[in-house]
Parts: C-alpha cells; sequence; structure tokens
DNA sequence: AAACATAAAATTGTCGACAACATGGTTTTA
DNA sequence: TAAAACCATGTTGTCGACAATTTTATGTTT
C-alpha cells in the first residue's frame, strides 16, 4: 500500500522554527524529543510500529537530521529500538519488561529515599508534609478521581528523588525512568492501587526521612514501589497487555489511528 | 589562533566507510562512539576540553551528521555535556561526581547480585569459581600487576550483573555506568585497593549467590562497592583531582596533546 | 584606559540531495 | 513446482552547503 495517508495525520504538528508556535525549547532535536515522547505515551505512535524517519519529518515539518538525533535519544530512552538500515520501532511492552523496569526502579528509588533521610532540607520536608495533608484531603474526598490521586503521588515521589541531592540519580529517575512509567500507566488504564494505602506508606516513609534513619526509609520506599509492582503485575496478569488488542501494533504498517489516546476504558 | 594544527593530531584516525580498517562496527555513529569513548578514557580528549565539531570531523574523515549523533549518545552516557548554540565539552572530574555514581552503582550492582542470587544458572556459577582460583593464583603471585588484578576483578562484577538476567539493568550497568568507572580508573592512576581483601569479599559475595541467599548477596555486594568507593574518595583527596594539573583542561582551547595516557604517575 | 556598540569570524543548527542497503516481487533455472 | 538469482522500489546512512547564533575582534566614546 502506498503512505500517501499523511492525510490522516494530525494535519502537520508544525514543531518548526521561528512560526513560534507552541513550541517550547530552543533546539529541533529537544522539541521532537518531548513530542514524540508524547506521541508514544499517548498512543498516537502505536507500541510495536515502525517508524518512518520520512513521514516523522514530514509531519513535523522538519529535515531528517534533527530527527534523528531525538530517535538517538528516543533509543537511550527505551522507548523504541533501532537497527541499522532497517529503522526504528516504538518497543513492544512485555509483561517481563514491567517487571525488569520496576527491579531497577526499587533499587534507584530505595537509594534516593536513604539519601534524602541524609540530605533533606527543613523547607523540603515541610512541602512533603504539605502535600500529604493535601493528599489525605483528595483521599477523603469522594469526588477525587483516578488522576488526582496519581499527580500527587506522582510529585511525593519526585520530591524525594530530588531531596537525595544527587544530580545523576535524580537524572536517571525523572528523565529516563519516569518515561517509561508514564508510558505504563497510559497503555495500562486499570490499575486498581488504594490510594488510603498508599497514603498510609507515604506517611511512614516520610517520617523515617524527618528522623533522618536512612536504613528505614530506603527499606520503606523499597517494600512501597515492590509492592506497587507487584499489584501492577496482578492487573497484567488479568488485562493480559500481550493480547490486549488495542496494543497490538500489526508488524508492518505504522500510519498510526490518531488521538487514541482515550481508548481502552475499564470495560 | 588558527586551528590547521591537525598536523599535531594522531593523523587522522580515519574511521571512514569501506577502507576497511580496524573499524569494526556498521554504522558511523557506532564507531564514533566507541573511538570517542576511547578517547575521553584515555585523555586524548582531556577532561573539560571543548569538543569542536568540524575538527573531529575532519579527524574521522566523516561529515557532521554521523558526529553528532555519536556526540548524542555520549551526552546520555555522561561523558560530555552540550548546550545549544555553544557546543560539546569533555566533562570534567570533581571528587562529588564520583560519590554521586558510586552510590548509583551501589543501588544498582546491589540489586544486580540479588537477582543473581534468584537467577543464576550453574554453568555461570562454576565458571565464577573458576574466575576466583585465577584470582587467587594473581593475588599469590608477586609477577602480577595492577592492571591483571583490575581486569579479573571487572570481569567478575561482568558476570554477576549478567547473571541478574534483567537485560535493562544489564544494559545500564555494562553500556553506561562502566564507561565512567573506567573513566575513573584511567584518570585516577593511584588506586591503593588490597587485592587480598577485594578477592575475600568476592569469595563471601559468591558463596551468598551460590546459597541462593538473595538479601545477603546485596548486602556484601554493596558493601564491597562501598568499601571501594570510599577508598578512592581517600586517595582522591590526597591526589586533588581538581587541582591536579594534567588533568585541568584550559577552558578554551581543545587541541589536545595527543597519546597522554601514560602521564600523571603517582609523584 | 574602561566600557559600550558594532562588525567580522568561527561554530553550531538545519536542510536537501545522493549513496548504500533492505525488502518484495518477478523472472530464470533446476 | 520450488528455489535461486535478479531487479525495482522504498528506506536508511551519509554528505556538503547554507542559515542562525555565538564568540572574537575592532573601533568609538566617555
Amino acid at each position: 500500500m502506498t503512505l500517501h495517508s499523511s492525510t490522516e495525520l494530525t494535519s502537520t504538528t508544525s514543531v518548526a522554527k521561528n512560526t513560534e508556535n507552541h513550541s517550547t525549547s530552543r533546539t529541533l532535536p529537544e522539541d521532537l524529543l518531548i513530542h514524540l515522547q508524547q506521541a508514544i505515551i499517548s498512543g498516537e505512535l502505536p507500541l510495536g510500529s515502525k517508524i518512518s524517519e520520512a513521514e516523522l519529518a514530514k509531519r513535523y515539518q522538519v529535515s531528517r537530521g534533527p530527527l534523528r538525533e531525538a530517535l538517538v535519544k528516543l533509543e537511550t530512552l527505551g522507548l523504541i529500538t533501532r537497527s541499522a538500515n532497517v529503522g526504528a520501532r516504538v518497543i513492544q511492552l512485555k509483561q517481563e519488561d514491567v517487571i525488569y523496569h520496576f527491579q531497577i526502579r526499587e533499587a534507584l528509588e530505595g537509594m534516593a529515599a536513604r539519601l534524602a533521610a541524609e540530605n533533606i532540607e527543613s523547607q523540603e520536608l515541610q512541602a512533603l508534609y504539605d502535600l500529604l495533608d493535601v493528599h489525605e484531603q483528595t483521599v477523603n474526598d469522594p469526588e477525587a478521581n483516578q488522576s488526582m490521586h496519581q499527580s500527587g503521588n506522582f510529585d511525593f515521589h519526585l520530591r524525594i528523588i530530588k531531596a537525595s541531592k544527587n544530580p545523576q540519580l535524580i537524572s536517571m529517575l525523572t528523565d529516563k525512568l519516569y518515561a517509561m512509567i508514564r508510558l505504563f500507566r497510559h497503555q495500562i488504564s486499570t490499575h486498581r492501587t488504594d490510594p488510603k494505602q498508599a497514603l498510609q506508606e507515604h506517611k511512614m516513609l516520610l517520617d523515617a526521612i524527618a528522623n533522618r534513619e536512612g536504613d528505614l526509609a530506603e527499606l520503606l520506599m523499597r517494600r512501597h514501589i515492590s509492592r506497587a509492582a507487584s499489584l501492577l503485575v496482578m492487573t497484567l496478569k488479568d488485562t493480559s497487555v500481550n493480547s490486549h488488542p488495542s496494543l497490538q501494533a500489526d508488524r508492518q504498517d505504522s500510519h498510526q489511528s490518531i488521538h487514541s489516546s482515550n481508548k481502552h476504558k475499564k470495560g
């Protein structure tokens, strides 16, 4: 089949230069990285689909040079795979990958919690306690929805990571691993984590940090993440990522079904 | 100053295409990545020096396109920093960086040891025990030099990492972190690690893995790495990386003093 | 002489075109 | 008929040139 299907695409999202549209960064590879990351996470570029450089270049109104640099970065983020003379594909999410990912996150965020206990400053501590207060209200609010819980959860973890004061660790966790986590969240709509339990765990963790108990903080963080992981894996066993129809992309063509982010609702 | 100083450079290392020289990979960015990595580690590109795209392109007989892709990868490896419209610099090694790095490595390799205890296969286990036997002979051999101990050490850690069977963890540790470690080793010539002690620690660790005691394996690995780290930091306090003359590159020009790998001996 | 504005040079960012390779289909051959 | 060789097409890899930006040099003013 020919691929003049560019009419199907979101009418040329146009990251291009001085046209002063919604693009925020300064260099094309940076912009492209953000947009492509979002496209993959939202499912606009389906998992497993082929990535055509020419097609993407036309779509974003850029040449293939900057696009390729963005693809290199995407590869190091683990969101796509590339092989010489063949091209790039969006990764496929297998169940093991989720497990592998959380094992790494457990080790890294555990260390972050330990370091946070050593290095956190009083104002950061205060901000975290404030955040937990807000979180507590959200938990008791029947109006609150899932995404509100999640963003608070996210923020809490992020602040602890930053409190570790280890720049390389922070970069690893925020730039790299969390891109993958966001991918999980968007692809796997059903996550049955209990907000109240999460809050409870967060409280104990924060107390440990406040008391400068690094060992305990690391232990609690690891348990917290490990628990979330097994919950997620259990969900996957039911939903079965590999057989989930909307997560399977035919291995041949790419021309994506656009704006399919709000699909696969919980039947 | 003009930069016709290309005569000073190692006469055009020539990664270029079909000329069938010592290059092994298939695509230019891959080759370039390997060569540049080596150049940084050996000190051919001094720490903190500016990286000129034009100069490097001429030197390796490639155009700037593939070179830039390699630079993007080098940036994600943490070996260079890049800022828009200004260019790339080789990183500067500050004492904190070493600490930050080892904190991450402790977390990650600790997890690797734990997973290895769960997932290692009998043949891998046997190979590791064989390796320790060789190592033991090396330790008792007065002829053996530092680099022999190191390569064995290196191999041991690598095998355990691979035995974890977590591909992402393996990639992170081998591709990314170990590039940095090799940089440390080459830049900081004086490392007073005791081979006998290291061997002893390795034995205990391997026994823990063999006995499938994940908790213990992780603990021992973390202690092992932590000890190496503080030893290295102590060395740094004496040698003082920041004020070490041959490690300081003037912030202006780059034209490197070539083949300066065997400098900065312990006066 | 110091500080500012301006011009020139050098470097990075981006583009379009060509070369090398892989893929799918067709023809040839056993 | 099936397998192998071949060809056509599309895609990725690489290059050289131009545009945009930063840096250096120059000159003017106080």
